[in-house]
DNA sequence: ATTTATAGATTGAATGATCAATCAACTTAT
DNA sequence: ATAAGTTGATTGATCATTCAATCTATAAAT
């Protein structure tokens, strides 16, 4: 690991507390002074390094769900798998969405702060299209070998991709009403094949 | 119908302008001085018949769900049913949630605006919860003559919601992306009897 | 080795804008 | 004349952002 400058060493701890402010008493709440607090330094070093408060938030959007990737990719390798095709890419996919390290409450709670505002700040939209594009994009390519038809693929990608979400939001808003096996139970329902 | 009195109608029309105004410029541009203009009065109003802001957007969702719940009756009643339970109350229950009448980009939005801030705003979570339990109450209530266990027909009732509260969120992010016919198609996958 | 120069890092007060809530004054209806 | 309805200025608090000033660390120069 390459040694890291003073300014990635603070954008991770504003981002670190960003993302705690944010899970703990909401986006509105989370103010650049008291995330700068959180993070134990001034509130200026936000500007700083990130220019403004809406580059912080869309480097913690980044952040929150840069581990669902990287268990993905991790998922894979534990398989042995090069191919992102097939039942056992899809199964890597979906337990890297809903993993219990990697879905937690913190997690979840942050990420429905962010999206819920997609739709009024046009630097969330970016960052939110894009995880969303590479989510839809990795489903849809695990689920094509499983389909009868082309179309398919995608309507059961973007299916897939709603399902989780739901329960990404779920977990946000009730806490332990969950189990990550029910959740997985109600998805492969989905993939049941009745009704291709 | 009833004749109405003058704090009946103002305060409906608090409501639907704050809904206007959550729905497109999102809750934290959702200032009182904004939604008594969008009402064409007084942002003194907002206080004389609500008593807080918190209050007016407590009825704000309240006005959100009254549809859904108008449209499942009515569902049950267009069928001839006085039954709650079973597969035609249970079609009632999905189309109710999920008819382009009711399930609007609008109400969507507005509706994941205060779901968003449920867990910061005690104000929000007492309707949520109420809202949530009514719901979870009539799937189960509904899909209990269809599965095999009593345990079976509360997880699946939740199962439902989840999913329904995914599409409703997709439905607020992404305008047009989704059909309610995949929607449907989706749900009933869920309801396929090869998983229990 | 010591001093000096320079750039980077950090602070916190100041600015200007915005907000919910209050309230005294005013208007309308009965 | 009384009550209900309505207004909009005011208050006190909070916010993101700016900025001048201070501090720190490294490296060049002596």
């Amino acid at each position: 690991m390459a040694r890291q400058s003073i300014e990635d060493i603070r954008k991770i701890e504003l981002i670190d507390a960003a993302l705690a402010v944010i899970a703990e008493e909401g986006h509105d709440a989370a103010t650049t002074q008291k995330i700068a607090a959180r993070a134990g330094i001034s509130a200026g070093i936000v500007h700083h390094y990130f220019g403004d408060k809406v580059s912080l938030l869309q480097a913690s959007m980044r952040a929150i769900r840069k581990p669902v990737a990287r268990a993905y990719i991790e998922n894979l390798a534990a398989q042995g798998l090069t191919a992102t095709a097939g039942r056992p890419a899809l199964e890597a996919c979906l337990e890297a969405h809903l993993s219990p390290t990697i879905l937690t409450v913190r997690r979840a709670a942050a990420w429905l702060q962010f999206t819920a505002r997609v739709a009024y700040v046009p630097g969330y939209a970016r960052v939110h299209a894009l995880v969303r594009n590479r989510q839809v994009a990795a489903l849809t390519r695990a689920v094509r070998p499983l389909v009868p038809h082309q179309g398919d693929a995608v309507r059961m990608g973007i299916r897939l991709a709603v399902a989780l979400d739901g329960y990404w939001m779920e977990c946000a808003t009730r806490e332990g009403g969950l189990t990550a096996k029910e959740a997985r139970l109600a998805i492969d329902a989905l993939l049941s094949d009745s009704v291709w």
